[in-house]
DNA sequence: CATGTTATCTAACAAACGTTAGTTATTTAA
DNA sequence: TTAAATAACTAACGTTTGTTAGATAACATG
């Protein structure tokens, strides 16, 4: 469980200027790598896959994952990283596409299906945030919380509005409003089949459940 | 991963009629076995989950655990099936003691608060079930997923009478809303914080937010 | 073609794992 | 107070684990 370790020897990105001067072709191993690093944590657990599983997965022996990173908590990291990134992106630019007059209920809406839709279709990298986080060794988990948290607080000003303006219940309070309706819509990554039903029709019931309940008018 | 090996000397349990003759001393050790296994496993997953660990959290040797198990499987098939065990008879007991003349919504309460008393007060076990399940083995999981299948039909008959009565809406599809409402109670295992609310509290928020949704009248 | 860089492989290491065998301590019953 | 039973301990076993070092292969550039 060594930490915060540099490469041995892997290749600088470069960061921002330089655009792809330098990402010739070892990047593509090492998202091959990341990708079925995430896969398999998400159905196997952290401890539970083995440096060589995610080799053969990405069609290389053991011993080469070491040229593109440090550690096993390395590419978890990223994985991590890589997971909370990409919901959080793809909820942002949903939201931001609304229009300027959109009420905060429309803005929720859009928020769901794009946090849903990451989750459900590019499933990997989210799906190991959302199953094996609780199950991560405490220094692990210390590391991304801040960026977790940054997420949550997000989504409460986005309830936050929908309570003031009047759209949603006022006795609602918002930090259990948000861990019931993101644990509802995290759970779904456990038990969604595409063959049952599309994403677009899950997205659907789910948003119509959260807004009216099941109760009958 | 070795199934279904029987204990190589563990004293028999006497199944019915001969009550508590031959029982005595050594189950004690047998359920602080379970007890600590059930808190690991949750908090670190299964192969996140050392024998050691295991044995020093129970007082005892690594070795001296296979005197009353055969395996580190056995010891996480016991701990599933005490997880649903356990939750399903708080269900169906909390369901039972309603009058007769309840209501399908009223008996659909019941069955929530006794869900999440269970998994949210003794809940080592229950939690297992919940947190760790799809990342076992599949041969494992294979071993549990009839009785999972047979609480979640208890749960579909619960949910049908409500819709068939006239309580909930009818353009509800059963499995997705058995599926969405137990995941969202489900996830409260892994944020809910008593120091923050009570169980009695988070039971009542969480069933109005099913029942009626947030928007406001 | 030659050459240095980039990427992978092979083979092994020490540590930790689940598990076992043999021995000792503890309890129960005569 | 014994003797059998029950229960735990010690110490090691064969594997598998993450990781490393050194030998090759693939590749691009002069």
């Amino acid at each position: 469980m060594n930490a915060k370790a540099t490469a041995p020897s892997a290749p600088e990105r470069t960061g921002a200027a330089g655009a792809d001067r330098k990402a010739p072709k070892a990047d593509l191993s090492r998202d091959q790598i990341l990708s079925a690093a995430a896969k398999l944590f998400r159905d196997q657990g952290y401890s539970g896959t083995t440096l060589r599983q995610i080799a053969a997965a990405a069609q290389m022996k053991a011993g080469s994952i070491y040229y593109h990173f440090s550690s096993k908590d390395q590419i978890l990291d990223e994985v991590l990283d890589a997971g909370i990134a990409r919901n959080f992106a793809a909820v942002r630019e949903a939201v931001a596409a609304c229009p300027a007059e959109a009420t905060a209920e429309e803005r929720i809406l859009a928020a769901i299906a794009a946090h849903m839709r990451t989750l459900l279709s590019s499933s990997e990298f989210t799906a190991v945030d959302i199953r094996i986080f609780g199950q991560l060794p405490p220094e692990i988990r210390l590391r991304h919380q801040s960026k977790r948290s940054e997420y949550a607080r997000y989504w409460d000003g986005l309830f936050r509005a929908a309570i003031e303006s009047g759209e949603f219940r006022k006795d609602i309070k918002i930090a259990p409003l948000r861990q019931f309706v993101l644990g509802a819509l995290n759970w779904t990554v456990e038990w969604f089949d595409p063959d049952t039903q599309s994403i677009d029709e899950l997205i659907d019931r789910c948003t119509k459940l959260i807004m009216s309940g099941v109760k009958s008018a």
